[in-house]
DNA sequence: CATGAATGAGGGTTCATTCAT
DNA sequence: CATGAATGAACCCTCATTCAT
């Protein structure tokens, strides 16, 4: 799985383009060799086709991000910490609206891509079992540790959990955030829900 | 606010198409003047440009979404129905995946489209300010009724019931629902979370 | 087997260009629609490929020229008469190099194009037979006429009989026609030819 | 004239491309260094352009060609015999298609090349004239041998020899000899031909 | 009004050529 | 010398938009 450097740089462009905000559908090619500081030729080097960057970036992107929030999770030994790290993740790393839609999409298989570059989805064993994972690790300790209710399906469990974290996603994510609401009050009232869904 | 026949026309081609599964990025002009039944030209006589009947489209399929969840919702007289009306319309109208996505998208303003149609995704009005106004009407109703708190801010109370509508949408559009959960189990843990959390 | 005008223009702008001693292998579609005097995308609204156009185009241009060296044949009712027609049909029809280099390639089957198309060309009836046709009437008359050997296999005699007409050919296509063979020289002597083999 | 052994591995490699039927203007440099086994780059240490390469290859391909039929020709002491050494080289060198397509071009000039190149090929020495310098040869013997008419312009001559040359050649180009005419019988019945011409 | 034939700007992709190693 | 990674000019094709009928 070893990546060359070439490869990363135009992921690095494909991120670095997105989160400035551009459309991930109106992308040009040279747009991003541009911003990668490569010829445009050059990404046929390594990419048979547009799309191939595009969704690989992606994939790369989200692999990074949950690499991340696994080693996070692994410094924290109580439920309720774990639950603040993945708050403190969403405003540190998912805050930018653009990567925070491309993992959401992920989440919920909602990309929109050629139909054709989709079985490529499928090949990348599917981040989305990766989210599920963490999310079933999250509850099996939270039960273990006794903060969570046994008789309660994994399932449900990981809804409940998932419900919450979207939740503040959402609240980051929205253009106003007019209503006095603070980040502190938003955590406390989600962690308080979780607590009460699952506890 | 009349709209032309041949506008509807056009706006039911759109929306058929994204039911087909047509990506929105790859719609054509032609695909869409085809599946209407009229001329490439009248389109332009009708819309400056094909991003703006596609937008356009989305958002009287989204008005009329709405206004159905609406009359919905009215014929209900206390919480716990309403709450079960909303996860019926989610079975029969929100199901497929398509119209889901475009919803979804919306009440999270992630909708990728070139920046120079967001302008006109702003003169719109907002949808995301309908929705809003539901659920504020639905949690409000909620704390007259007495099943709600009062004492909970209405932006979390909002966003409390939204997280457990979402669980359900997204519980409808998982590819395999694999584990066995019923929907009628899940509908019940999702209304008993809105009550733990709000009641 | 109705052909459009527009189907017809980009036929001539090809054989036009092809007559002005343009590389086949290097036309370039907008060489073709500029010609032809229309829009580049044009072109594709009547083909799917600047390879079908090309292809078509010297379909085209050849059966013209089949048709009309056949209806020259008809007028004659010796065969001395004819073969001097078909010399006479070379000299103004067939004298451009490039007319006569397609044709004469076709007439021994080594179009260069790519593969995908060669297909295509197996669709078309080849022509090649029709060459082949006009010969095999061509020699049968001779025969009826008594002025060719019956009992010299018919493939040997049309063999003969290309071979001088492709002589005739050659002699015009030769870049320099520096040693002194008068044009009448040359037709006699291949007229001479031809009855001596088979006559 | 002496030639590198890179120079000439390029060379092997552009007519073994050839002969495997690879299309003479879809060849790419990489095709044929990796064919050669040496670097991309290093073709230009030799070479200017591809086209260079390929030209260059073509004219050495043929020139070995020639060489060989002007020593085989040189072994037989009669006309007789010669001819039927010409028709053996074709039966046994000029068989494939790919090799007789280009030999056969270069004979009538044909060439598909960019313009710009034609100018080298003229720099090359013709090897026309070379073809055309063995059939002088050829001709010149027949008449000192007496079995050709002395009276007849060599030119003539030459264009009677050279026609049954290439209908034999055409006749191993045809992709079906359905109708039966037997190797022998063809050669046979263009050796008569020749000698009623000349004779 | 309605149409669809015509258009050409735009962008993905290829591949001959270069040049730093 | 030899290399092949990097390059960008070139070109095919798509499709939103226009406009004559």
């Amino acid at each position: 799985m070893e990546v060359s450097a070439k490869k990363i740089a135009l992921f690095d462009a494909v991120i670095a383009l997105i989160e400035d905000g551009v459309d991930i559908n109106t992308l040009k090619v040279s747009d991003i060799t541009n911003r990668a500081g490569i010829g445009k030729g050059t990404a046929y080097e390594y990419f048979r086709s547009k799309e191939e960057i595009i969704i690989q970036a992606l994939f790369y992107d989200v692999g990074q991000r949950i690499e991340k929030i696994r080693r996070l999770l692994r410094q924290y030994t109580n439920t309720k910490d774990r639950i603040h790290a993945v708050f403190q993740w969403i405003e540190t790393d998912a805050r930018q609206k653009s990567s925070f839609t491309q993992l959401f999409r992920m989440a919920n298989g909602s990309f929109e891509f050629s139909n054709s570059l989709k079985e490529e989805m499928a090949r990348q064993e599917g981040y989305c079992k990766e989210i599920n994972d963490i999310l079933t690790a999250f509850v099996e300790a939270g039960v273990a540790e006794g903060v969570f209710r046994r008789e309660i399906s994994p399932v449900l469990q990981r809804t409940a959990l998932l419900s919450q974290i979207m939740s503040f996603m959402i609240y980051f994510h929205q253009e106003d955030i007019s209503e006095a609401v603070t980040v502190e009050e938003m955590k406390d009232f989600l962690y308080e829900n979780i607590m009460r869904m699952l506890g």
